[in-house]
DNA sequence: CCTGTAATACCCTATAAATGGGAGTTTTTG
DNA sequence: CAAAAACTCCCATTTATAGGGTATTACAGG
């Protein structure tokens, strides 16, 4: 029998999760967490052998704790299950070691049959984000480490010269990168550029 | 019995709800719904005594929907079941008519409580959002109409000029404006600005 | 009837961002 | 290793925004 570990907040949810997968004869919960903190105890104590794992924990973010995991315990298989159909999440999150990702939109038949997949070692991702991933992995908007950290300082308010102290760069240089970023993400101005880089999440 | 529609995209979350209020003898599960759409054509057959609804549908808000369904229904119980712990979003859906607010990181014990409030016609909310309500009640951001059609078209990317001819108001207008947003917004810029809008859902 | 708020409009100055160029050095990777 | 991508820097011009005021009108609430 698989064992399983839940890690959501969405506690309504859990409940009839719980019982689908019980009920299945193929997993079974043996730990109920809804904060990354509870989930770290719980994986000291006991680990299982999928980890289903949402992305919004009170706590943080689902998407690093993932890497965080799969350093600890790279056996440990983890299965994001989430709201978010953006491509953005679900690239890192699978770059970041995840075994599939499955949206809350889906029945819970669909988890089933995805801890099965996982455990095979296979990869499984829900419908959805299987062809959102096909869609977008040519055509993607990805942005480089420096621009990254970049869009977050503008986001927060820093003005070009700001920026440039904090990464210790010329504001030339942040000039240049703002030009790009506009480019990259098709915006006419930096208000566009932040509702954008919210939206898709790509910060 | 009390009947009750359920409209949520999430159906792996209905299938463990709609088991827990049929097993609480209290209510019973009379119609799924996982759009607009859905729900539109499901009570136009039949109409429940309570709308479980949740606020991100497919083709559009549950916000604007509550108002909608209001005026078509008005003896309809509408309890919000949604995973936005946002005071702007609360406020607007309770104005609009919702007679409760349900939390998805609740039980389903909670959701029996509150279907069975709002029918003995009090208004029900989750503790979480009865907290965040009374906390900002006195001292909430809260944007006049103008206002806030001005931070949509400022967020859309248009310049002062592009929003005096859009809302016929002089420039000098769209800049009073913009510096009132700033002030009450607490943001240094516009970038912030739009953050804060975005993240807050003010608009 | 007075007060406050919302909505409207204007002026001035300073700072910041957008536009449109060019060009060098690392780092990654096929 | 060679090419591509990422990272870095600079200049000049134009346009937009920020920050400081002030003022009129209309309307709702005490």
């Amino acid at each position: 029998m698989i064992t399983v570990h839940i890690t959501d907040d969405h506690r309504m949810l859990v409940e009839g999760l719980t019982l689908s997968i019980n009920e299945s004869n193929i997993a079974k919960v043996t730990g109920i967490s809804s904060s990354l903190a509870q989930c770290r105890t719980a994986l000291d104590a006991e680990i299982p052998d999928v980890l289903l794992l949402d992305i919004n924990l009170p706590d943080g973010s689902g998407v690093d704790f993932c890497t965080e995991i799969k350093q600890k315990y790279p056996n440990l298989k983890v299965l994001i299950l989430t709201a978010h159909n953006e491509y953005s999440i679900a690239k890192r999150v699978m770059h970041n070691g995840a075994s599939g990702y499955i949206l809350k939109n889906a029945l819970s038949e669909e988890v089933i049959t995805g801890i099965e997949t996982v455990m095979s070692g296979q990869i499984f991702l829900c419908d959805e984000i299987d062809v959102l991933m096909k869609k977008r992995s040519e055509n993607s908007i990805w942005l480089t480490v420096r621009e990254q950290e970049l869009l977050r300082l503008i986001i927060d308010g820093y003005t070009n010269q700001e920026i440039a102290d904090k990464m210790f760069l010329s504001i030339e240089t942040i000039k240049t990168y703002r030009k790009n970023l506009l480019l990259k993400l098709g915006a006419r101005n930096s208000m566009v550029m932040v509702k954008i880089a919210l939206e898709q999440k790509l910060i």
